[in-house]
DNA sequence: GACCTGCTGCGGCATG
C-alpha cells in the first residue's frame, strides 16, 4: 500500500488530519515519485489534493538530506499561491524539522537571509525571484540551486503558453546546468489542456519519459443554459453604467436575471473585460439598493487593489455571507475560493480551455452538478444591418463551444511570438550571472534545447549582432571573443523591471480614505472633479497628485467607467470556427438554449441559407466584401496579409476577413491571383507583416530575426493559403 | 474586440 511507503512522521500527520484514505491521485503520485527516477506530471482538479500528492512522497524521499541542502524548489506563478502553500506545508514540515521558506517580493526578508546563510529544506518561489537570484546573487544561486533534488512547478498549464512560460523554461535549464545531477521535475496541472504538451514542457528532451498521474475521478454532471438577449434599437452594445437611450438594454435584462437567480448563494460571473465587470457590478449594486437588500455582488479584476480582492476571496471562502464575484480571468487560476453554486459567463466562449477551467470552479463536491449559464447578446436588426450580424454569430459560437466541450476538445499551445524577446533577455541575464560569456556557450544554454531552440544558430547570431550594434549597445565583445554588457545592457539589467518578462504601463493609483482601491491606466485624462466608476462604486476625484500619480476620490452619485487600455482580441482556434459552420449546417435546436436563444439560432440559420453560405464565400456589404474563410484567427490574419500584398485593404473578423472598398468580383480577381502563385513562401509573406514587435524587448531585436520567427510560426498556415484561395474562386 | 502575472537593495525609522 502506498501509505506504508511514506515517512513515519508523515503517516502520523495523516492520521492526525483524520484523512480516511488517500485520494486516487495521491496514491498514484506516491508510487510514481518513489518508484520512478524521472519526471512526473500530476493532473487533477483544484480540490483533488495535488499539493499533498506531490509533497508527501517528495518529503519522504528527501527527508534524510533535506536538512543539509536546499533540496526542493517549488515554483508558482502567483505570490498568493505561494502564501497558501506555505500555510499548508509549514505545519507538516515543522514536525519533520524541514525548513520551508517563502521567496517572493512581499515575503519576509528575515527568512530569506537565513536561507542564504544556511540553505536547506524547501524554497517556494516565483519565476521572477529565480531571475533576480541569478542576476543579483549569482554566487548564492550556485550554492542554493546546485544540490536540488526536485523542482515542483505548480499551475503548469499557466506556463504552457506565453512569454512567462518560455522564461521559466529557460531558468530551469540554467538550474539544470549548475546542478551535478539534474533535479527531477514534478508538474502540477489542472485537468484542462493537452497532457502531451504539458509533458513536452516539463521535459522537452524526453517527453515520453514523463510519468503521467491523472485523476480518474469522473467529472460531475453539467447543467447548462445558453440565454439569448437582443439589444433594443439604438444600443451599440458598448458597456457603460447606463444604456445609451436610457431604456433597459440587454445588459439590464441580464442583470435582472442574475439578480433574481443568483442572490442568496455563492456564484462566479465571468464578464470578459474589466469594463463589463464594472458595468455589471454597478447595475447589480443598483438593483440591491432598489430592493433594499445588502449588496452581495462584488467585482474582482486585475486593476483592483490586493486589499479589495483578498477581502472578496476571503468572503467567498468563508461562505457565511452569500456572495457572487463578478470577475475577469482573475478567478480562473489557483487560489482556493471554496465551492460555488453556479458559474455564469457573459458572452459566448472564445476558448474551450478557458471554459473548462471556469467550469472546474463549480460543482466540485461529490454528487453536486456543475451549473453554467451563458448570456449572449445580439444586435437589433434593421434593413441595413450587416449580413454578418444577421448570422447571430454569438449564439452559434456558444452552441459550437458546447459541442466541443462535450467532445473534450482543448486548444493546443502555439509557438509564442515572444521567443526572441525571451532569448535576448536571457542572454543579458546570463552575461550578468557569469560576468561575460562566449557566444557558443550562450547559445548552448539558451537555445541548445527547449522552446527557444526554434530561433536557430543563425537567428541567434543575427540577434547578437543586433544587440552589439551602435544603435542598441546592449553588449560588447572583448578582443578574446568574450561577450560583455554594453552601456545600455548595464542600464537595462540594473533596473528593477528587468526580472519580469512582461511589460506594465504607468498607472494612476486610486485611494479613498487611506485605502487603496486599485489602478487605472495613465492614459485616462483626469482632473479634480472627474467622475469614475471603479471597484463597483461611483467616485469623484478630489485630489490629484501628479508626481506620485495618486488620485484621491470620494463617493459621488454620477460616474463613467474609465478606459482600460485594450490590446488585441482573444484569438479563436480553427476548430471552434469550423464547429460554428457545422452548427449552421444542421437543423438541431439544442435543449440547453432558452426560447430567445433558440429563436436567434434559427434566425441565424435562415440568414445563412438566404445568403447561400453553404456554397457562397464572398458576401457584399455596402462598398465592402466579406470573405468567409470559416477558419481561426491565426489563419485569417495570415490570409489577410496575403490579400494586402496584392493591394487590398482588409481587416480580420471571427469567421474570415473584410475587404474594404472592393466589390466581390474585384476580390475574386485578387483571389485568382493568389491562387495562381506557384507557392507562397512564409519568408516572403513575413516581409509584409506590419506589427512584428509585440513583446517587451522586441525593439532591440533585428527585424530580420522577427520575420524569420514569424515565418517559422506560420509555416504550415502559409502553405495552405494558395489552396484556400483557389477553392474560393472555384 | 482581452485578460493575467512580478520586482532589489538600501537607508532610515520604530519596536522588542
Amino acid at each position: 500500500m502506498s501509505f506504508d511507503r511514506l515517512h513515519p512522521e508523515i503517516r502520523r500527520w495523516i492520521w492526525e488530519q483524520k484523512w480516511e484514505e488517500l485520494r486516487d491521485v495521491q496514491d498514484q503520485a506516491i508510487r510514481a515519485i518513489l518508484d520512478g527516477t524521472g519526471d512526473v506530471l500530476i493532473a487533477a482538479s483544484t480540490a483533488a489534493g495535488k499539493t499533498e500528492a506531490a509533497f508527501l512522497p517528495i518529503l519522504t524521499a528527501t527527508a534524510s538530506k533535506a536538512n543539509s541542502d536546499l533540496s526542493i524548489l517549488y515554483v508558482s506563478p502567483l505570490k498568493a499561491l505561494i502564501n497558501d502553500q506555505f500555510r499548508r506545508l509549514d505545519l507538516l514540515c515543522e514536525r519533520m524539522e524541514i525548513n520551508v521558506v517563502r521567496w517572493h517580493g512581499d515575503a519576509p526578508h528575515s527568512a530569506k537571509k537565513k536561507l542564504l546563510r544556511d540553505p536547506r529544506g524547501i524554497a517556494l518561489i516565483t519565476p521572477e525571484s529565480v531571475e533576480a537570484m541569478f542576476v543579483r546573487r549569482a554566487t548564492d544561486a550556485l550554492r542554493l540551486f546546485g544540490k536540488l533534488e526536485f523542482v515542483v512547478v505548480d499551475e503548469l498549464h499557466a506556463f504552457l503558453q506565453g512569454p512567462r512560460g518560455l522564461h521559466l523554461a529557460s531558468l530551469l535549464r540554467r538550474i539544470d546546468e549548475i546542478s551535478k545531477i539534474r533535479p527531477r521535475r514534478i508538474g502540477l496541472s489542472a485537468t484542462i489542456g493537452d497532457l502531451d504538451a504539458a509533458a513536452r514542457w516539463l521535459n522537452p528532451e524526453h517527453p515520453d519519459s514523463v510519468a503521467l498521474v491523472e485523476s480518474s475521478a469522473a467529472g460531475s454532471e453539467l447543467r447548462l443554459q445558453v440565454r439569448g438577449y437582443v439589444e433594443p434599437p439604438g444600443e451599440d452594445g458598448v458597456d457603460d453604467l447606463e444604456s445609451v437611450t436610457g431604456e433597459a438594454d440587454a445588459l439590464d435584462r441580464i442583470a435582472d436575471h442574475l439578480f433574481s437567480t443568483l442572490r442568496g448563494t455563492n456564484n462566479l460571473i465571468f464578464a470578459g473585460s474589466r469594463r463589463s465587470v464594472e458595468s455589471l457590478a454597478d447595475r447589480l449594486r443598483f438593483r440591491s439598493e432598489g430592493a433594499g437588500v445588502p449588496n452581495e455582488f462584488l467585482p474582482h479584476h486585475g486593476s483592483l487593489s490586493r486589499e479589495l480582492r483578498e477581502e472578496l476571496e476571503a468572503r467567498l471562502k468563508k461562505g457565511d455571507l452569500p456572495t457572487t464575484a463578478i470577475a475577469t480571468t482573475t478567478l480562473e487560476l489557483g487560489i482556493d475560493i471554496g465551492s460555488v453554486n453556479s458559474v455564469a459567463q457573459l458572452g459566448a466562449p472564445r476558448s474551450i480551455a478557458s471554459l473548462r477551467q471556469r467550469l472546474g470552479r463549480s460543482g466540485r463536491r461529490k454528487g453536486v452538478p456543475a451549473v453554467l449559464r451563458v448570456y449572449v447578446r445580439e444586435k437589433h436588426l434593421t434593413p441595413d444591418t450587416d449580413p454578418l450580424d444577421r448570422l447571430r454569430l454569438e449564439v452559434a459560437r456558444a452552441a459550437a463551444a458546447v459541442r466541443l466541450l462535450v467532445e473534450h476538445f482543448v486548444e493546443p499551445p502555439r509557438i509564442d511570438p515572444a521567443v526572441a524577446t525571451v532569448a535576448l533577455h536571457q542572454t543579458l541575464s546570463i552575461i550578468v550571472e557569469r560576468g561575460g560569456q562566449r557566444a557558443k556557450s550562450l547559445y548552448d544554454t539558451i537555445c541548445g534545447g527547449g522552446p527557444l531552440s526554434i530561433i536557430g544558430q543563425s537567428g541567434y547570431v543575427d540577434m547578437l549582432r543586433g544587440m552589439a550594434s551602435p544603435e542598441s549597445r546592449l553588449i560588447e565583445q572583448a578582443p578574446d571573443g568574450t561577450i560583455m554588457l554594453g552601456e545600455v545592457g548595464e542600464k537595462l539589467t540594473s533596473q528593477r523591471d528587468f526580472y519580469a518578462i512582461f511589460e506594465t504601463d504607468q498607472e494612476w493609483r486610486l485611494v479613498h480614505a487611506g485605502h487603496a482601491l486599485g489602478t487605472i491606466p495613465i492614459s485616462n485624462a483626469v482632473g479634480i472633479g472627474s467622475m469614475l466608476a471603479f471597484a463597483g462604486r461611483r467616485w469623484r476625484v478630489v485630489v490629484v497628485d501628479d508626481r506620485a500619480k495618486v488620485l484621491e476620490v470620494t463617493p459621488h452619485p454620477l460616474a463613467r467607467i474609465p478606459r482600460f487600455d485594450r490590446t488585441a482580441f482573444e484569438p479563436l482556434h480553427d476548430r471552434l470556427v469550423a464547429e460554428m459552420k457545422a452548427v449552421y449546417l444542421t437543423a438541431e435546436v439544442p435543449l440547453y438554449l432558452n426560447e430567445q436563444a433558440a429563436d436567434l439560432l434559427q434566425e441565424g440559420r435562415r440568414a445563412f441559407r438566404a445568403l447561400g453560405l453553404d456554397r457562397e464565400r464572398l458576401v457584399q456589404s455596402g462598398k465592402d466584401t466579406h470573405v468567409l474563410l470559416w477558419r481561426g484567427t491565426a489563419f485569417n490574419s495570415a490570409f489577410s496579409i496575403g490579400l494586402s500584398a496584392v493591394g487590398f485593404e482588409c481587416s480580420v473578423h471571427d469567421i474570415g476577413l473584410t475587404v474594404s472598398d472592393a466589390a466581390p468580383n474585384e476580390v475574386l480577381l485578387a483571389l485568382q491571383q493568389m491562387a495562381a502563385m506557384p507557392s507562397i513562401s512564409p519568408y516572403d509573406l513575413a516581409e509584409k507583416v506590419g506589427n512584428l514587435r509585440t513583446a517587451k524587448y522586441d525593439n532591440y531585436v533585428p527585424t530580420r530575426v522577427l520575420r524569420y520567427l514569424w515565418a517559422q510560426r506560420n509555416d504550415a498556415i502559409v502553405g495552405e493559403i494558395a489552396g484556400v484561395a483557389s477553392s474560393l474562386t472555384a
